[in-house]
DNA sequence: TACCATACTGAATAGTCATTCATTATCCCC
DNA sequence: GGGGATAATGAATGACTATTCAGTATGGTA
């Protein structure tokens, strides 16, 4: 079986680790069992990477990848600023509420030291951070919002926001659709960020 | 030594673990690591503490105990919602300000598995939430906040907010100190609160 | 067909640590 | 001052599992 489907063996470890990894956490889950979802070898495993903790880092990377790209792409579609945040939010719920193993991933299990947390926020963490806080700063110069916020802190905020939408999401078992909280968020945050009158 | 120092032994083990797991993380700590620290046997450990698990339970109780409970007793001192808030988040931030170790057991380690979180947000984390949202519905029925935002939601919001400012305050190594933040907060959030105009 | 390079396998290893419990120490009361 | 009760000790145990690596399979090439 070698050589031939490759391509995506790497792909189909990390989907078997979200579903393994969502279901019974990090150190509850085992390599073996990984493998064995993934229909390999445990041995196969060490092949596409180095060590366990890197499994977790490499489903950061995919998952990371994609909010800052299509977040990057969707912010290009318009051009006023209180319409970008609109995307942002809705791009952010939308994103981790389409499956939710991948968001107990995110929300839960990437979080559990402050030597992981470190290197995530300084990465790319801060870079979705920063492209919010760029949204922030085009708004406040055409005068969309507030003059006299810090952008660093505004983009906190609007994250902080989001980021308990999606862990109060993961953690009521009810059915619903994360993006639909985006309208009531954009309502918060716009009137938290509008110019006052 | 027996039945003399009895009292303080067990708040000396979980002081101890503390430190511990705020250095080096839950998972790196071990038992003697953390009876090493507060003085006493391993085994002792086991007097007090069904198992490892329940000193990390353990940490939270006692440090939600306070959030809960001097929340309550900070919110009787005033009677204007918007004052209310603003104590409410320099409690917030004060508290968890004030000793780092105890801050990241808060934001980082007790948020280890779905499992886990799943306990503390049904019990006291909910309870906290409530006590946010009462400020929210009694400012609106006296006018001073928007009546159309779901106060549910909006405790949720709040205390999104506190909690990205918390995390952040822990990953950034510089020597500010978080209450600082508690104006620009209640400014942020004031101005998402109060009546459009 | 024979050979090589590469991919894969999974049983064995080696290390780690939470937890137990037989033993020892301490205290209190008569 | 001795006996019973309670607390504390820490070495030993047992279970678990990430990682390795010698061996096997596969696919392409000449």
């Amino acid at each position: 079986m070698a050589r031939s489907s490759d391509g995506n063996k790497k792909e189909r470890i990390m989907d078997a680790a979200v579903v393994e990894i969502a279901h019974r956490g990090y150190h509850q889950t085992t390599v073996a069992r990984i493998a064995k979802r993934a229909g390999v070898a445990d041995g196969t495993i060490y092949l596409y990477f180095k060590n366990k903790e890197e499994i977790l880092f490499s489903l950061f990377d995919r998952a990371m990848g994609r909010f800052i790209d299509e977040g990057r792409a969707s912010l290009e579609k318009s051009s006023e600023a209180p319409e970008k945040l609109r995307r942002i939010i809705e791009l952010h719920l939308t994103l981790v509420g389409e499956d939710r193993d991948q968001a107990i991933i995110t929300q839960v299990e990437l979080r559990h030291s402050l030597h992981f947390m470190d290197q995530l926020s300084r990465a790319q963490v801060g870079e979705y951070l920063s492209i919010i806080g760029q949204v922030v700063v085009q708004g406040q110069q055409k005068g969309e919002f507030r003059a006299e916020l810090d952008p660093v802190f505004a983009a906190k905020a609007i994250f902080g926001v989001l980021d308990e939408m999606a862990t109060d999401w993961i953690l009521s078992r009810r059915n619903t659709r994360l993006e639909s909280k985006a309208g009531a968020v954009f309502d918060f945050l716009w009137a938290g960020l509008k110019p006052s009158c």
